[in-house]
DNA sequence: CTAAATGCAAAACCTTTGCCTCAAA
DNA sequence: TTTGAGGCAAAGGTTTTGCATTTAG
């Protein structure tokens, strides 16, 4: 099975101090997509002594390290989740909701696509933005 | 043939003043995806009494009206294009070069993704990061 | 011990907005 | 003439940073 978030940081000798173990518990128990503010605010919740600079400069940090992946929905700040299986996004547009979707098929394609255009592929975000049928 | 972004605006029964004028006409001679100050900073050689708070106001008002799109790279500011055939994005990670790009097949297959998951996709967004293979 | 991390507040960005003036229809 | 648009500057929201202090290793 694999790593803990907190593993992957020591692994890559990340030095742990007491205000990343309670941001990094607290991604591990978010389930959502949040956001900065959103990270601080839970944080808090543990550790009262934690300012959002050291949120700010953490997400940074995890997201150099590659244990974190930094999303943007278009609504002006950063949200984050743990990088893991990769999978893409769905947002709900009327509800705000976010579900993440896997299509190894489009996965595929992607690299297909940028392998033809002369490109190794590095990176790709793709966001699908959906009304529910009913 | 299609029409100009000029036409399409004043179709839209969008009011034109000298300013919207010079704004348009700046993004119709774009090749580039320009932030929000780049396009500021054409308009002004066209016309040097235009503020950036027009420039803002403008483009939400293109973006609204649907004859212009807003592109998000990651970097934190939105970019620009005028509205025409869809197409996606593929960024040079190494000289930040933004190729655009268009595949059939990648299309149908967001929308059957979103289709089989009970959504009708109302909009996506795709961008690839690649580094040049030599 | 020493280098790095934190807290705090200020600053830096990007974007929006209030208010008064000006211009389009 | 009337309603909407523009300029300016101030304010808003998010993120970064300088500096003195604390802490991990």
């Amino acid at each position: 099975m694999s790593d803990s978030l907190l593993q992957k940081c020591l692994a890559r000798n990340i030095r742990m101090t007491s205000q990343r173990g309670t941001i990094i518990k607290v991604i591990e128990q978010s389930e959502d997509h949040p956001d900065v503010d959103l990270l601080y605010r839970r944080s808090v919740e543990l550790d009262n002594t934690i300012s959002i600079a050291t949120v700010y400069r953490t997400m940074k940090l995890l997201e150099e390290a590659g244990v974190v992946e930094r999303l943007e929905f278009g609504d002006g700040r950063a949200r984050y989740e743990e990088s893991g299986d990769h999978h893409e996004h769905l947002v709900d547009v009327e509800t705000g909701e976010v579900i993440e979707f896997f299509d190894a098929e489009l996965e595929e394609m992607k690299r297909a696509i940028a392998e033809k255009m002369g490109y190794d592929l590095v990176d790709h975000r793709l966001e699908l933005f959906g009304r529910k049928k009913r």
